[in-house]
DNA sequence: TTTGACCTTGACGTAACGTCAAGATCTAGC
DNA sequence: GCTAGATCTTGACGTTACGTCAAGGTCAAA
């Protein structure tokens, strides 16, 4: 059988200019061109077109797919066995799939509670849009002034993750900045009654304070927790080592035997849930 | 304070092409030309900024921030209160967003099970890349030939609808299919039996069955179900009266009476789960 | 005055086509 | 054979939010 371009567009549900897109591209040529410069395809062709779409509909990328389609044309020349590239193909693919939705959770996250801050500025609660001066100058999230530290900040956590965090800490308000600063307050008192008991810090109380203590995270732009793709166990680790370092942080756990258990939690819980 | 374009910059995390970019498109214009064509810009202008950068880290695009900008300087002229302008802006960006999540999803699920698929064929299990022909002659999901009703099905479901699920259902391979069938046939037997139980459809054993149902109608690309933004809720409810109104599908679920059954649960389960 | 650092406009590239535009060709009916 | 309408061609712009040269003016310190 031999199809015009729409007679292809037509039975593989697409559109004449995509075919001409493909052919321009490289990735579906025509079998046969006629001499008035028409197109023509054939069986092979439409095979060949299915595969592009069906992979397209998973979100790959035309050269990703060109990448696949030719592990399978040098199958007899050689070349890995074509399924093992697609494999491979879609595991890096599908690893783009798990951070893009972590990102899109994070922004989803990040709307909701701005609404929820919009909601509440409009009920009442004046002296909203004053007061812009040296917000940053407060104590922040994790108990320090981090104008104070801004430089740190940068280095350690990159070049506009102070800026960042300084956006998102200002938009919120009056009411969601006292209600930010409970929460941490809320989860500091939890992590000291908790190392107070004595438990074991891998034990279900520490690890369900670890995985708030994440979550808690998370909620901060401009960190490595916030949307996905960073190294999160890293980070984790990272501040966990800096509680117990930093008497600044430790205060907020109770001091340094608190810090010790928060790190000693936060060290199990990376290594269960938070695995590469 | 007055800032060079590269001090605005660094101060609110960003570069000075995209500040060149802002008022290229009159999102942030700067306060002041020099005679030598330099742009400054003063506090009012960064305030802005940090506005522009905050929104578009939760995903606005710069048309729609600069609609939230502008209601925010006509609140003086008697426009809407701009934080509802705001909400507004961002109650559709969050329908987008959680639109957005729904097709990724999905796109995961694809992923996982055509990864899934390769690994079986590569196990062994011949015969995988022949049989290409009149793969859709057989009964596919729902009971009946779709090849032979492929003007109902496009009519119905939309222009591709037709191509994007044959293209699937061919791509599954002959163990893909047959786990597949396996599991409707399944799920129909698990509906005549509660049909036949006497019980009430609205029950927690309708209620779980419909919403199996629904995973499973999820998973066949090319239908409303799949991904997300279609309107699942129409298309559940569309579908539930077919399987009463034609023997064809009432044969996959015992009858009239037990597709009666099917109706009733999926109606229910629509009306409390997938309520728009 | 030199030398960097910083500034300007202009323009191309990005992903995957949609959407005209202008013109050539095919097909069917008369 | 002629004409209308469907179909084909290449060419080029538009879409998003800038990154990245390129070529050339300006500024501040030495």
């Amino acid at each position: 059988m031999e199809y015009s371009i729409q007679q292809i567009a037509r039975a593989a549900g697409t559109t004449s200019r995509t075919l001409r897109h493909y052919d321009g591209i490289g990735l579906v040529r025509p079998s046969r061109i006629g001499g008035n410069g028409y197109r023509y395809y054939d069986d092979r062709a439409l095979v060949r077109l299915q595969r592009v779409l069906l992979l397209r509909e998973l979100g790959l990328g035309l050269d990703a797919i060109g990448e696949v389609l030719e592990a399978q044309d040098a199958q007899a020349r050689g070349g890995e066995h074509p399924a093992a590239a697609e494999a491979r193909v879609l595991h890096s693919h599908l690893d783009l799939l798990l951070r893009e939705r972590g990102r899109i959770d994070a922004q989803i996250g990040s709307v909701e509670r701005t609404i929820a801050a919009l909601a509440r500025a409009a009920d009442g609660s004046p002296g909203e849009t004053d007061g812009q001066e040296d917000l940053m100058s407060e104590n922040m999230f994790d108990g320090f002034d981090h104008t104070r530290y801004r430089e740190e900040v940068e280095r350690r956590w990159g070049a506009n993750a102070y800026a960042s965090s300084d956006r998102w800490w200002r938009s919120l308000g009056d009411a969601g900045r006292a209600e930010w600063r409970a929460s941490m307050e809320q989860l500091g008192r939890d992590w000291i009654a908790a190392a107070e008991s004595g438990a074991d810090p891998a034990a279900p109380v520490g690890q369900e304070l670890a995985r708030r203590h994440v979550e808690w995270l998370r909620g901060i732009p401009g960190t490595p927790a916030h949307g996905a793709g960073g190294d999160l166990a890293g980070y984790v680790l990272g501040l966990a080592e800096m509680y117990v370092a930093d008497e600044r942080f430790a205060e907020n756990y109770g001091g340094a035997a608190g810090a010790g258990f928060v790190r000693d939690a936060l060290r199990a819980y990376a290594e269960r849930e938070l695995a590469a």
